[in-house]
DNA sequence: AATCGATTAAAACAACTGTTTAATACGATC
DNA sequence: GATCGTATTAAACAGTTGTTTTAATCGATT
């Protein structure tokens, strides 16, 4: 007797089900019984679909990151004929979107932060495939910003800076939820963040470029 | 038969046994014989000078606290008589000292990032004690540099983009070990990176305070 | 030397973990 | 309708967890 919603396959379930279960908890605290009986499924799906625990969450990485970029596409500043300012500012609203979604599909950056925050195997190649070239395109676009002269060593700590800046709303959610709560009202309040962190950013960068062209003159 | 090094009390062995493994480990993950084993001592030792891991867990905060505070003491910045800009400069240099301390001692600040990525119940103290007038202090730094004119929610965002920026290298040491070592490679290393952060802040809080000065008048 | 409280020790406890097994039910093919 | 591979189930497995129990040991006091 299958159960009552079954128009989804087990393993789409169990995949779906893991994802909440592992962006809840992380990978060493979620259990396998908590998923199964999310997803409606015995206990021995796991293994049977997919080959282990572990298996399956690397799987579930991978999905996250598919959907996390399928809804939050780097599209729109991807075209190099747009302004520099303009291009961080769209870079960093689109990041800090995608990390403060909270939707059902928003789990995904709980995953990949947690991942960060504490890696598993699995994040060698997730900075391979993901992270690395998110930041390629980042100081692709600052690059302009700063001054062909900037030293190799401050694009990099400036890359951090700005990452800092937008990571601190996810890793530190904890705390911002409790002492500034208004900051991550709604949508707009979010968005008002993003463009508080652009303006940030850009200030000091034009400034790091004048100082720049100064000692170098 | 008592063990080889009796010399410090079991509680104390177990104390700093419990530091090094809830910073590794993470609450949830470290586990009793871990601890008790590194402490040289019987598995019931901790049911029986603490009341339980959890009661431990919390003693062990709380001690950590008291070492962080006691290794990088916050008087240099106290003083209001210094410019407000160096006083951030050495606000930032001493919280990264802080952050990225790797001695025996450093583990604290791992436990305590580690209680903010993922919180228990023990969070919400942390919070009172520690973390708000750390945060108070902060924010009666920067209040001069970015002007009395400033919105609340501005300042907000500016508190949380220093300490972004500050605990991205604690938040996200795993990355920044992988692509860029040679900017924690060594403490004066480090000590160029709180200097960026102090730099790279202070000329965005400049130029947010003439935004401010030009939209008021 | 006997006694008493505090400490240590080994063992067992019950609950939970990921995984495996072995039996059953299902659905299509012949 | 029997057969076969697939899917599902309940049960058990072996290991680990925090905690408790019970007994042994120690050190000081009487």
């Amino acid at each position: 007797m299958k159960h009552s919603n079954a128009i989804e396959p087990v393993s789409d379930r169990l995949l779906h089900a893991a994802v909440e279960v592992f962006a809840e908890y992380g990978f060493r605290d979620a259990t396998v019984r908590d998923i199964c009986s999310r997803a409606n499924v015995n206990v021995a799906s796991v293994n049977y679909y997919f080959r282990s625990k572990e298996s399956l969450y690397t799987q579930v990485l991978a999905f996250s990151f598919r959907e996390a970029n399928r809804l939050y596409p780097q599209d729109a500043f991807l075209e190099k004929n747009i302004p520099s300012e303009q291009r961080l500012t769209l870079f960093i609203r689109n990041f800090l979107n995608k990390l403060m979604d909270d939707s059902h599909l928003g789990l995904h950056s709980k995953l990949i932060t947690r991942e960060i925050a504490d890696p598993t195997k699995a994040l060698d190649d997730i900075l391979k495939v993901e992270i690395v070239p998110q930041i390629n395109l980042l100081e692709e676009i600052i690059q302009p910003i700063i001054g062909i002269k900037a030293d190799k060593l401050t694009i990099q700590r400036c890359l951090l800076g700005i990452y800092g800046q937008c990571l601190m709303f996810k890793h530190s959610r904890s705390i911002i939820d409790r002492l500034y709560p208004e900051l991550i009202a709604d949508h707009s309040a979010i968005e008002t963040c993003a463009e508080h962190i652009a303006q940030f950013s850009i200030a000091a960068l034009t400034q790091i470029a004048h100082q720049q062209e100064k000692s170098t003159s």
